[in-house]
DNA sequence: CGGTATCCGAATGGATACTG
DNA sequence: CAGTATCCATTCGGATACCG
């Protein structure tokens, strides 16, 4: 049923519920965990390959099912499904259906996908501030990672 | 070599450079792709299970291994190894070793570690604030889900 | 104490073929 | 056009055993 076997989250066996908690305050450990858990589950829907790319996307406006699959460039018509679906059941995205033929469906950012937008593109603004940093400390690891090789 | 097989992104096949780009304007198509493929490399790796996790607790102060073992709570060795490396790798966290018997280590936040935060922080309270809304859409999608499948 | 090495099941995700 | 279903390779990640 559903799509094949693996499913992004859709289909997960229904543990995992979300729980409430409050922000990671960097404390109390046992609150980290509470909150930090609510939001790692949330963040790493944002954080897979494809979700941000397509919130972008539809930020912009209204895309069709075939528009987006070539605009994402690369995505596979399996992940673009599964990755639409998620956002969809997670109140991100709405999915608009017209019963003509042939069908036509569009995705639109809901508010809530609108919103998410403000954090995500801190971040995002944060990771081009520093992604010179990032990498001469991953090419000054691997070197050094490199040389203690050669060593033994 | 190094560990085992498998690691979160340490080794892997020297491919995916990390290349320059704008910030995600929602605008050009291009833009996103390059802008946002950086993103997403770096927000997977503060999207997964643990990263977030570790560097929260680390705000607090620096933590030996097994310290941060007991308190991330469910973490196997493997993966705590695995994490703190990518993290290390990345700069955002510092590891110090002390030689002495027994060998003590310490992991802290670098000054980039704790700027990271900031925005983690952000879409920490945005998930905060909206995990009511999520969990609903949720629930509504799973039980619309269900009714199609009871009718066929 | 702070790791590594190995084994192996589980999840991820691309390619392809088929459907209303 | 907008998906589903199936197959299959790759990757992830826990459990376990061992090492300086």
């Amino acid at each position: 049923m559903s799509l094949g076997h693996s499913n992004v989250t859709i289909e997960a066996p229904d543990s995992g519920e979300i729980g409430q908690g409050e922000p990671c305050a960097a404390l109390d450990p046992v609150q980290i965990q509470s909150g930090c858990r609510t939001v790692s589950e949330v963040l790493s829907r944002v954080g897979d390959k494809w979700s941000i790319l397509i919130v972008m996307i539809l930020a912009s406006g209204p895309r069709r099912f075939n528009e987006l699959k070539r605009l994402v460039d690369g995505i596979s018509q399996r992940m673009l499904t599964l990755t639409l679906r998620n956002l969809e059941r997670d109140g991100l995205v709405q999915r608009t259906v017209t019963p003509s033929i042939p069908p036509r469906v569009d995705y639109a950012l809901t508010p809530l996908g609108h919103s998410l937008r403000v954090p995500v593109s801190a971040l995002g603004e944060w990771v081009m501030a520093n992604i010179t940093t990032i990498k001469d400390a991953r090419e000054r690891f691997d070197e050094e990672l490199q040389q203690r090789d050669r060593l033994g």
